[in-house]
DNA sequence: TCCTATGTTGTATG
DNA sequence: ACATACAACATAGG
């Protein structure tokens, strides 16, 4: 599921802990996700501590407790946090189970792509602030967009806005959102924009990830109807826009879903309405 | 059985 | 330096 605006959501499932001390630990130390940390001394530290914050970062997700503990979360393709009664004992993919008074908070992936991250220190760990200002935010501005054009001037659109460092939360259906709203191909390159387009990519990349935000994130339900998400997954389906048949082919290495209708193939004809 | 999957990382190659 | 292709990670579902 996880990409920003699930990823916030999921962020905000634990917020039932907040201000509640953790009085378990439970964990598979041998599991994948805890590949990067040390799950021993993650044990260790978070046992009797608070839960005193959480914030997301385009696909992380960071959990303060007490005040110097930093529990980063990356939720990989499967990940998702829940929470369970008390006293849950762990089933399959559950990798970490955090028990407070509220419930047990967990963390399960099957697929194992995620990964957990831990730190202590009164500063930010590297992991956590090397993140880039997100989309929504006043940092990201159209300049700052530009200047990414022009650094990876040859890179397919659909490969850049993937780009982590570059659009932090934005992933594959995100991506084909909002090069279908700005009507640009996803194989046009970055640098070949024009000014009229830079600006209706940027306008496009705020409103996907503000509305996606306003939908997903905050209900966890499916985003707004007449969006391409709903027809973009099978072959076959139909523009909302223009009507014509969809695309879906590979691009950027990734399974990638335009419009014929409203986003002219580079240096190709015209784009066709009905 | 084969194919696909909302992600990332490493290697080989151009 | 940049880009691409491909495999790898590991599991579930159509």
């Amino acid at each position: 599921m996880p990409e920003l605006a699930e990823v916030e959501f999921e962020r905000h499932r634990w917020s039932v802990g907040l201000g509640l001390a953790v009085s378990r630990v439970v964990l598979d130390e041998a599991a994948q996700v805890f590949r990067d940390t040390d799950p021993r001394a993650l044990r260790r530290s978070l046992r009797g501590v608070t839960l005193t914050g959480s914030e997301a970062r385009g696909k992380q997700i960071c959990f303060r407790f007490g005040s110097d503990l930093w529990l980063g979360v990356h939720l990989g393709m499967t990940g998702e946090l829940f929470v369970a009664p008390p006293g849950h004992a762990r089933r399959k993919h559950e990798h970490l189970l955090l028990e407070t008074a509220a419930g047990c908070l967990g963390f399960r992936d099957p697929r194992r792509f995620g990964r957990v991250r831990f730190a202590r220190g009164a500063e930010e760990p590297d992991w956590w602030r090397a993140i880039p200002p997100g989309i929504t935010s006043d940092a990201f501005t159209r300049a700052r967009l530009a200047e990414g054009c022009a650094r990876r001037a040859r890179s397919p659109l659909k490969a850049l806005l993937l780009r982590q460092d570059l659009f932090p939360g934005v992933g594959n259906w995100m991506a084909d959102e909002v090069l279908w709203r700005a009507g640009l191909h996803p194989r046009r390159r970055a640098g070949s924009l024009d000014s009229e387009e830079l600006g209706r990519l940027f306008r496009e990349l705020r409103f996907v990830a503000r509305g996606a935000l306003r939908s997903v994130g905050a209900s966890g339900g499916d985003p707004p109807r007449g969006w391409l998400f709903w027809v973009r997954w099978k072959d076959g389906g139909i523009c909302p826009r223009s009507g014509v048949t969809l695309v879906r082919e590979t691009v950027g290495g990734r399974t990638t879903c335009w419009s014929p209708g409203v986003q002219p193939e580079p240096g190709g004809r015209p784009p066709r309405t009905l």
